[in-house]
DNA sequence: TATAGTCCCATGTTATCCCATGTGGTCCCG
DNA sequence: CGGGACCACATGGGATAACATGGGACTATA
């Protein structure tokens, strides 16, 4: 399973194009197809990204599936309709759409922010504010994260 | 499995033509059909889509009868009924029929929109209206997706 | 013969490929 | 311990191929 972490900010030339972190490249290593998918958070201004690995595994979970509620319609709708299939060129950079690029309000520069199974991409000032106050709250509500016991197909 | 992601607005031409988008074609490659199979969605005023294969395990599910309430036998005649074998030209166009035009109310440009397993072909601008409320109602019903476990052909 | 549906080719535009360059970090050798 | 060479990575630009789209010719059908 693909591990992402830290945080790294790359360029964005005038082409769009911004190099994926090596280390998160190195991650999707492997995986059929090479690039990553990204969607708009509909949390935050920012993009979700994964590999396809995942993507596959949401779509099978839709396709169990022969009834929909409203609320995973939506969301599936979201998230695959909003999805955009990013493969690397050869020197492991990507195509930032116009679209993306204006939700998360990225111009110059993309943070890459590693989240575990998955990344976000923001606009770097943006994300500074956030990290601050996501900082701040986990502060004030002593939160902690219980780990899971290791085991088949587990995530840690 | 074919994986429909994104969403692309192509033009009709005079005559009935549009270009399926490289990706989704790409998704379809390989299949014994090429071309896709359209129906009119009984939900929407839009197109419900996909190719040859996922057609064949609706028809091979219909044969366990016992599967299906009647809502789904219905459901699933109705589908049969109404769908459309629609070739790829060589140069990847489909011909949209008369009949699934005026349902999902497409005339001058139509938007295929990625939906996992599948995918639907709106009127761009009905889409947008559509898309707007189902971000609208996943935000406010803070809606999350379980992602089913890592399984056969899945990779992580 | 008229009409509708296919097929094939032409075109502009966009995106992808490939190479060149710079820079930082690391490793090795002195 | 210090210096130098090498390597991996991020970045930039120009050439090339893929794609969407339009039009005309050919074929089957009534």
């Amino acid at each position: 399973m693909a591990l992402f972490l830290s945080t790294f900010v790359n360029k964005v030339d005038k082409k769009g194009r911004v190099s994926v972190p090596a280390p998160f490249r190195a991650a999707l290593a492997g995986q059929a197809f090479a690039g990553i998918i990204a969607f708009r958070s509909y949390k935050f201004r920012a993009l979700e990204a994964c590999g396809a690995d995942r993507m596959d595994r949401l779509s099978r979970s839709m396709d169990d599936l022969d009834l929909f509620s409203q609320e995973h319609d939506d969301l599936a709708a979201t998230i695959f309709a909003d999805a955009h299939q990013l493969p690397f060129d050869s020197d492991g950079r990507i195509v930032l759409p116009e679209q993306l690029a204006q939700h998360a309000e990225i111009a110059e520069r993309a943070a890459f922010v590693g989240r575990g199974p998955m990344f976000q991409i923001w606009n770097p000032e943006a994300y500074l504010h956030f990290q601050d106050e996501a900082r701040a709250r986990a502060k004030r509500a002593g939160a902690t994260l219980r780990l899971r016991p290791p085991g088949p197909g587990a995530e840690s």
